[in-house]
DNA sequence: AAAAAATCTTAATCAAGATTAAGAAATACT
DNA sequence: AGTATTTCTTAATCTTGATTAAGATTTTTT
């Protein structure tokens, strides 16, 4: 199994190389092309990703259609559309490689077997559901307190080296603003 | 057993009388008057949760000192400072309770014994967890899409007994709005 | 190297919603 | 019942960030 994934599981289950070896067993390795999609609107997801490298962001096209991301995934990070995942419903979103990216799929229904075969599973996932909504619940928290200036100083300060590998209009949108008011706060900070 | 939270459990996982006799052993009820609080900030928090009756609000102070409220939990839900009790970190929020409320205590050590004694407890959270993340997205997404007017409509159109509930200005700090433009809309709607 | 596509910047105008400051209405308390 | 507290409303002014419309710069493709 990818060596990023077996230390990511290690730090939240104790798992032994037999079931290492099973849990791997149901993982399919994948590759996109940057700008090739994972999912499109109208499409069943059916499966959770763990990006080992790469980037992929999560979007959707909003009622004027414009393209808000909802996040990003990026190297070590599950991602998915939990929506129509569980709720197996037509997704809403659209998941696009920003970068050649390589990733592990584990569809649905080999969770669900693993799960069985591999209990741990269960908790592992339970785990990364609860780090994932804490994340969600403090981006809510900034974007209540914070203006768009703050916002964007606070994303940057706290992920320099993320916001190199994405245009900022990508940004931009990740934080809920036009690329040209973050063109202005930019011009803003030079003097 | 409180018969709602058999019932949702029910939902999730299949449990026999035994295992609900035995994830009940862990359970503490516990009563809430009117504006008392179950979490101060600074406090650790350290447990899960249900409420079987009432209403509870999470907020937090932001800094212009404004109760910034994340969201409500009312009967039949799960609440808790997920970042303080897993991080073990002192909590930003306060949790407070907008009507005299009951509840039923799974203190984290308590949780953790009952993982080990009854396994599907980790599913049964991994499955509230992502249903709680998928709530956590959606509300991310009307944020961004809709402005403060459609928010509130949305808003009070989905939960139209809810909105009865707690306080106007509640609702306008739950959208994000201030209480001023609530009523402006609402005098809006009237003509 | 040239052409095309993608990304970023600037600046003027505009609009959504905040702020401020009363005052009115409703609820709770004695 | 009367007072105090909480909640809600109105309206004027102000601010943040969107919109629009170019044009400049960078990156990719041929």
């Amino acid at each position: 199994m990818n060596p990023n994934l077996i230390e990511y599981i290690k730090r939240y289950v104790n798992i032994s190389q037999t079931e290492i070896d099973l849990f791997n067993s149901y993982l399919k390795p994948r590759t996109l092309k940057k700008k090739e999609f994972l999912l499109k609107e109208g499409q069943l997801c059916k499966s959770r990703y763990f990006i080992t490298k790469g980037c992929i962001r999560l979007y959707y096209i909003d009622n004027k259609a414009n393209e808000q991301i909802l996040h990003f995934g990026i190297d070590n990070w599950w991602i998915t559309d939990y929506e129509s995942l569980i709720n197996k419903i037509p997704s809403k979103l659209y998941i696009q490689a920003t970068e050649n990216t390589e990733l592990l799929e584990l569809a649905q229904e080999n969770f669900e077997e693993l799960c069985i075969e591999l209990p741990k599973t269960e908790r592992f996932f339970r785990i990364i559901m609860e780090k994932t909504y804490i994340a969600s619940q403090k981006r809510l928290e900034y974007m209540f307190s914070l203006t768009g200036e703050e916002l964007y100083h606070k994303f940057i300060s706290s992920n320099p080296e993320f916001a190199q590998r994405v245009p900022q209009y990508m940004i931009a949108s990740l934080l809920g603003m036009t690329p040209e008011f973050v063109s202005k706060i930019r011009a803003n900070k030079k003097q």
